[in-house]
Parts: C-alpha cells; structure tokens; sequence
DNA sequence: ATGCTGCATGCAAACGATTGAAGCATAGCA
DNA sequence: TGCTATGCTTCAATCGTTTGCATGCAGCAT
C-alpha cells in the first residue's frame, strides 16, 4: 500500500551502483509481489483452526476430560486403557492438535515460561546471559519470555510489561533496575517468584539475587596491575541512570577506590570517568584521560565495551597497548579475545550464574523461601592488553 | 562445572574469598526453610492474592460484568453510568487490580504479544535486531517474547517454543530458518501470522519476509575494492547448517561468484572460504588465506564478525590492515566503528526493516494477504580497513 | 393504565484446559 | 443371585475474562 513506488534497484540491470552515501534513508524499498497476478479466486482461508481437546474427543470417540489425561499423561490419578490411549494419541498426532497454554495456565497449570526482563539486549554482555539463561531453562523444560526494559524507557512500558509477565511462572531480572521502583514493586505484589541477577550485592528488598563478587574482580585486576609496577591507573565506569552509577559498576568504583586506598596509591584528579557504558563511552574517556597533563599509565575499564572503545581510541591516537598504556576490562565478552590486543578482563562464571538463578527461580516454588544473595566468584584472564608501565613512567 | 578449573589468577592473597555470601539467613544456597521448624501451620502466604475482576465487583457492588466494562472501557456497546464507572476504577485502583492476560487471551482477545524466534541472540547482529523489533512493537503496543532456536539445538525444542507460540499474536523469523523444515512446517498450521527476516530472498512458502539485498551489499563492496585497484580478492562466508549456507550468506556468496565474473576478475584456488560464522572463523580463515602461496590482497567477509576475526589474527601475524591487506564486512555492527582498524562494511536498514516486518506481522490481521517478499537497500559505509592493495602486489 | 423507548446493569454462555467425583460396566467373592 | 471391588470413562465444576442478550426501571406518549 505504503511503498507503491517501487524503484527496480533489485538487479534490473545488474551493474548495481553502489550506494556509498555513508547514511542513506534508503529510499528505494523493492517490493516483489510473491503471486504472480492471477485472479483473486480462492479465499486465503488457508489452514483450518487448531483443533482443540474437544475435536480430538470427538474424532476418537471419548470424553474430553479422556483425552486431557491421555496427552497429559498423568498416570497415577486414574488408570487409562492402553488401547484408548494409543487411539487417542494417534487421533492427536493426526489431527496435529497442540495444548494451548492459555487455557492450562488459566487453570493454574504452570506455564513452563520464564520470564527475563533485560535492560539493554544490545549488551552483548546481556546478550551473552540471556543466551546462558535460556540454553539452562530449555534443559529444564523452560522456555523464556524476552520483556526489553529498554533502558530508561518510559516506566508505563515496564509495567505493561510485567503486566504481562502472569505468563510466567517466574521472572529473572536482569541488571540493576533499582531505577525503576515502580516496576520493582509491581513484581513483589505478584505471587510469583523473582530473582535478580546482576543486580549488585546491596539486597534488593523481597527478591533474591545473583551476583558476581565485584570486589574481588577489581582486585584481582589491581593485583595484576601493580604487580607489573602500575601506579598512575584510572577508572571508567559508565552506565547511568538518574545520576546514579547502576548497581555492578558502582560497586566496582567503590571497590576501586577502596582497594587503590589500601595500597597506597593515589588516585589523581579526574582519573575517575564516568560516561555512557559503550564503546562511544570508552574511546572519549580515553582521550580525555590521555589528555591529562599526568596521564594514568594503566586504566582500569567497569567493562570490556569500555575498554575496547578505549583500545580503539588508542589506535586512533596511535598510541600502542600495552607498550604506552594497558587497558583491562571487565565482564570477558567474546570479543575480548579478539580486539587489537586482545583484552585483558574478568571473566564471570556466565554458565554457573545461569544456573543459579534459573535454578532460585524455578525450583523455589512460590515465594516461601526467604530472599537470598548469592556471590559467585569471577577470575581474571590475563590477555594482551597489560604489560608493565613505560620506562618514563617509572 | 565447565570453568573449575579456571586460571587462578585471581588473586592469591588477601583473604581468597571465594564465595562471599552476604545476606544472613541462608548460609549458602540452602535454601531456607519458610518457617522456623514448629509445625506445619502458617503457609508462607505472604502476599494476598490478586483480586480478580470478581473481588472488584463484590467490593464495589455490581456484577462482575459491569467491572469488566469499566476496565476495559467499552464505551460503545452500553453505557455506563459515570458515577458508577468512578466508584469501580477506584476500588479497582485501591485493591491494585491488574487483568489476566491469560483469561483475557482465551476469549480470543489480542494478547499484544509478538513472538520473535531467533537463531543465536549471542550473534550481535541478532541482538541488534531484537533490539530494533522490540523498540518498533513497544512503540505500538505490542511486547517481545523471544524464542531462542538456540543454534542447530535439536527440533524438538524449536518445536516445543512454537508450541508456546499460541500465546503471540504474530510471530517474527530472525535468520534463515530453513534448516528446520519442521519448525516452518508448524508454523503454517497455526493460523498466526508469520514473517521471515533476514531469511534470504528465496521466498519461503507460505510466509512472508523481509530481508536485504544482499546482491547489492556485496555488489557494493567489490565497487569499493576494485575502485582501489583490487584484483585478488577472496570470500569468507561462515554459518553452516547441514552443510549448506544459511540464506544470507549463500546469497552473499553467490553474488560474489557472479559479480567477480562479471568483473572478469579470477576466483584462485582457496580464495572461497567456509567456517562458521563466528569470532574464531574469521581469525582462522583469514590465516589459511594470507598462507596461500598467492595470498588475496583483500578479502570480503561474509559478515562483520567474520571480519572482526580477521583483523584480530592480521594484527596477531604482525600485519598492518589495510597497508598489506584489505578488509570489509557486511552488516555494520556497532562495533564495527570501533575495531582497529575501524572496519568497512555494509549498513543494513536495520531500524527500516524491523518497521516494515514488524508492520507485516501486525497489520495485516489473519494469514489473509499473499505472501510478499520485501527487498531493502543497505548501504556501503567506508572506513579505514580498506584501502589500495600494496604495491608489491599492482 | 398501557405500551414504548432508552439507559444502566445483571445473567450466563463461552474460551480450552485440568481434575475431583460420580457412573458403569465387568469380574470376583460368598 | 446379590454384593462389593476394580478398572475405565464421563460429568461437571473451575480458572478469570469478554460479551450477546435479557431485565429492571425510569420517563413519556398514547
């Protein structure tokens, strides 16, 4: 309807000019249409209804409530001719019937749905947990419902979104999302089971959590750092909300801070950034602490998208990592391993948190249990990108 | 269980807590009995129950009816005394009413939930992907359940996630999916609307799709490389399945065959590479290449995480991109922008197309139209890992 | 009074499944 | 033959909503 002039860009003529226009609006939207135009004869009713139980009972000759225990298969409660049954499921089979879940979850049945409400899918970092997540809930039986909180999106959207969520026999939340209250308390009025990952080690009231012991993170960094004589190191730290650092990186500043207290070293002025938690965010820090009258000799990123911006500021500066300044990350995305040099980072135990939380969410049925905080342990990964400090800054 | 033997560079000293637990009651991950051991009385029941549209009408005497008349504000069917509908909205506010979805989703009413089954969310263009769909269905309403195919996970849980499907109002194909005969097959019983992005412009029946033109991406790229005076260029193109190439990147491939031809440029021996379409293919690949006896004075990758490998093993051989070699990519992820070099690639419309599918899937109500095949135009976006071939090489 | 018109509301039947209890053969036992 | 035990199946209530239809009750014209 919209898109009526269409432009043959397709490959009518198949020299095809590229279209080197850094941004293009991209005007041209070739529709093919797929019948070729023959008459309007058949109506598209195409398939015919999913059958439902009652269809199956029917075409089989038993009740309903028959065919419910056959496909059910609940083989303690009452005892089912094997004859029946085998007639039933072959009736089922044919008839391609499929369970609505609607109708069992409205009669309390568990919906078999997890619930994942992430702030940002396009971390890969996030992206990377809900892979974990779901490859642990699918071993379970689960499948996950996706709710995109969407960063700092309208607070309307979060509560629809959790308006949705009785889909859900339980919910994980990733990230904090102490900045949306509303949401947060929302979800404690529901009778099901929540659990946050992610979302710092400060107890959330009413849930339980899944964290990664950031502290021993940072020094586990540190310790790398100063062992290879750093001194002059600085911190990056992004991802706001309301002014406030999110939960996991301001833990990291504070045990940043805390941990370079306890060795002695100082932290000069402006040494601590704060900036958006992406690449962008890394390559301007970066140059902003570069242009530093003492600039650091090592920086220590809240997260790899931070330090490989900073890795790419630096090659735009070209300065080498880690000959003129290392750079070590946090999180051990995939990419880590292959950024210009690869990243030095902490690794956190993805599978294993998945696990927990899946595992807090889904086996803690109903909301007895009283919340829990569990701290796992992450590791350092020591790659290319740190090296010892400079000679001239010794 | 994967990671226990991970490299302890942690952190040897300072007190090597491994497992911090923070929260008092649970000691570890025993997870707290409710009640203190007397007997078994008091059911957890913390929360009250959610009042149905049935407490509503109770607390505010009327039928239950009239309660749902006044939530879901029908005001064209009957009218509703203002006073009455007041009265109902505000005990409905005080007992902090919130309709089931479930219930509301049996009367066949619209659950304004857009399925979105992808094939790995852990692929940041994918990621990118559901971001874009998740901001277009927030943007009318709609929310973003996500099945995860989960790779080349066996069927039956691709098939169980379409079982859960009925919950959605339409559902969107991320990925060529054409691997899963079984999984398509479904699908086009239900009576649910279904598109296919990025499913390669070989019309999938049945279904509509949305993808990009892949022809003239490529088309776009070899300008670009032969505007710069390259004659020796080889193909990375990753993402099996069953020994076939997934629909994009077969398109992608086929393009490049044809329009080398077109060209009069020759494909040597080895210059056509197949891995898979990750971080490690591409680093792995780009090696074969450059220990070629006639190594390619560029190479066109597939997709940008192809290329992102590549680079990182030119940087690990000590060679300088694209001083010694060229390298594009095709997508355009954000990180493209911020490798080292900063890579040369091909925008898709990303935000465009998950309008146009995310339109597709929701405006046209029921299976009625034909299936359509839309084509949009991505765009070259020119950076620094491409450049003239060196001059040994002229 | 008797209809008639309209507004405001209630009744009750869906929707598709689960599940306790009841029905009904058939077999076993006295 | 009568009575119970047993095995299989059906009945019917239920979950929380939506919605066509009936109903009650004004006011108003006959």
């Amino acid at each position: 309807m919209t898109d009526s002039k269409a432009k043959p860009a397709t490959r009518a003529k198949r020299t095809v000019v590229a279209r080197r226009v850094t941004e293009g609006p991209a005007p041209s939207r070739t529709t093919a249409p797929a019948a070729p135009g023959n008459g309007v004869t058949t109506a598209p009713q195409r398939q015919s209804r999913i059958p439902t139980m009652q269809d199956i009972a029917r075409a089989s000759g038993v009740s309903q409530s028959t065919v419910s225990r056959v496909l059910t298969g609940a083989p303690t409660v009452v005892p089912i001719n094997p004859a029946t049954r085998e007639r039933v499921l072959e009736v089922a089979r044919q008839m391609r019937y499929r369970p609505n879940p609607l109708a069992r979850g409205l009669r309390g049945a568990r919906t078999m749905l997890l619930g994942v409400i992430v702030r940002e899918i396009t971390d890969p970092f996030f992206a990377g947990a809900v892979d974990a997540i779901s490859s642990e809930a699918n071993r379970r039986g689960y499948n996950v419902v996706l709710g995109h909180a969407h960063g700092k999106t309208d607070e309307a959207i979060a509560l629809r979104a959790v308006l949705e969520t009785r889909h859900c026999d339980a919910i994980l939340l990733l990230g904090d999302t102490s900045d949306q209250p509303r949401l947060l308390e929302d979800l404690r009025d529901t009778n099901i089971n929540v659990v946050g990952l992610w979302q710092g080690s400060v107890p959330v009231p009413g849930i339980s959590t899944v964290s990664v012991d950031n502290r021993a993170g940072v020094a586990g960094l540190l310790a790398h750092l100063t062992d290879l004589g750093h001194k002059r190191i600085a911190f990056v730290g992004g991802g706001f909300s309301e002014g406030r650092l999110l939960g996991d990186i301001g833990e990291r500043r504070a045990a940043f801070l805390d941990l370079m207290a306890d060795a002695g070293l100082p932290i000069l002025d402006n040494y601590i950034c704060e900036v958006e938690n992406n690449l962008r965010g890394g390559a301007a820090s970066f140059e902003a602490l570069m242009n530093l009258p003492v600039p650091p000799t090592a920086i220590l990123a809240s997260t790899d998208l931070l330090a490989i911006g900073a890795i790419h500021a630096a090659g735009r500066m070209n300065m080498m990592v880690p000959r003129d300044v290392s750079i070590v990350g946090f999180d051990d995305l995939p990419m880590a391993e292959y950024t210009n040099p690869a990243l030095t980072s902490v690794r956190q135990p993805m599978a294993e948190m998945a696990a927990v939380g899946v595992r807090a969410a889904i086996d803690i049925a109903g909301p007895g249990g009283a919340p829990v905080v569990q701290l796992l342990a992450p590791s350092v990964v020591v790659r290319e990108s740190s090296g010892p400090p400079p000679d001239s800054a010794r």
